[in-house]
DNA sequence: CGCGAGCTTAAAGAGCTTGTAAAGACCGTG
DNA sequence: CACGGTCTTTACAAGCTCTTTAAGCTCGCG
């Protein structure tokens, strides 16, 4: 009876057969991997929903897999607990500013730790962030940086494309400014919220001419939402 | 110029002050409370995004104030990173077991703690509770902060969407109008009980051209009340 | 049948939120 | 160092929302 699918990625076999086993207990679905070559095959093949994952690893620094993994995009809804065994606090700035969601020092307090594991399972996912994403004749490629509307790309610049790209792969969903800054500008920025206003504005001159502008709505006390529907 | 509106609960001033101030070079939007009495006012008033709280507070422990918050539900959206000063293990255990989003050690080491809030801050919310609601035609959608009634978006206004939402997600109850102000206005608003009235009537007048006028009720000498029986 | 409490309805002004334009700051590039 | 483009700030106008007020109505009760 599988709670949660989970991947345990560290180069020390005891460690990391412990840390297995008890999550087993837990009643999860548990795998295994002992390199970053082998984790990131894993994570393609078995999609886990949380992968706990050392960060000194033979082949790779943890924390490179994990901006491997996160920069990728499709596993963004994943998961990410990262463990260390050197002065904890360096590591854990690095880990959580690349995008993990926890960090616990080495050696590991079974019961803190399993509490931190259910945490983040607990959660809801992460926001979406896929690489190619279409929405009723909007086409955002984060591949090719490029997005197409009715088949013919327009050019827009760094930030209207963060916002679009964010506001398409998180459809019908209402974020405020504040959600915004934080998910499209960068984390420790200074701006007000009425930048926000001025950059959907922008997006919405740039849609007007397909008609498109409908999509990018205002919820008046809200905020913003990209959605299809009226 | 604010990102995030955060509450620090800490007994101890000077601690409380520092990581006020720290919070508040990142841009954020910074109140303080020193008890659990107090903090729980200001949750109410404010609806911080984040809430930095101790384990040890004058008045009560700060898991309670935390399982108290949790378990009002109104508040679920809130994120709540803890902290402790004593043997962070048990603590910790406590307070992730409790629903806290996270946990920090004291002394704190700032890099540290500051990357954990962000870290906090740019997950989605917990939206646990009821994501959608339906009931006879209508369904209120809050993560799209929509309304739907037989399938067609009808527009309306914060209030008027915070009081449909209430009323809906707690059918079959009444509720007077204090109630009703303390629950869909801010505790502490100073707004007389006839603007109850309005605003009821407003969203009869919204819902009355598909017929579903009539879910909403008056009970004479008590309030009003969301139900599908007459 | 009449009274009063409580409810509904309408209208209007205050107050807040958003849209919009324009100008200045910033940044990388040639 | 100057240039072009991008980002941010600011300010104001317009529109919408909230609240208040007050008059009329309904219902229950004596």
């Amino acid at each position: 009876m599988a709670l949660a699918s989970i991947l345990v990625v560290d180069g020390d076999s005891d460690v990391r057969k412990q840390i297995a086993s008890s999550l087993r207990e837990l009643g999860h679905d548990v795998a295994e991997s002992e390199s970053a070559v082998a984790a990131l095959r894993a994570v393609e093949r078995t999609r886990p929903d949380l992968m706990v994952c050392d960060c000194a690893l033979p082949d790779l620094a943890g924390v490179e897999l994990l901006s491997d993994v996160r920069r990728s995009g499709e596993y963004r809804a994943m998961r990410v607990l990262m463990t260390s065994a050197n002065g904890r606090a360096e590591d854990a700035v690095a880990a959580l500013e690349s995008g993990a969601d926890d960090f616990v020092g080495k050696p590991l307090h079974m019961p803190e730790f399993l509490a931190r594991v259910k945490a983040c399972l607990r959660r809801p996912a992460n926001f979406a962030h896929a690489d190619v994403c279409t929405a009723g004749g909007i086409t955002v490629d984060d591949i090719g940086h490029r997005v197409l509307v009715d088949g013919s790309s327009i050019s827009l610049a760094p930030r209207e494309y963060r916002l679009l790209h964010f506001l398409l792969t998180n459809q019908d969903r209402v974020f405020s400014r504040k959600q915004l800054l934080v998910h499209v500008w960068d984390r420790d920025t200074l701006v007000g919220p009425r930048t926000v206003d001025v950059h959907v504005r922008r997006l919405r001159s740039l849609l007007e001419p397909h008609g498109y502008d409908r999509y990018l709505q205002t919820v008046r006390g809200s905020g913003y939402r990209f959605s299809l529907h009226d």
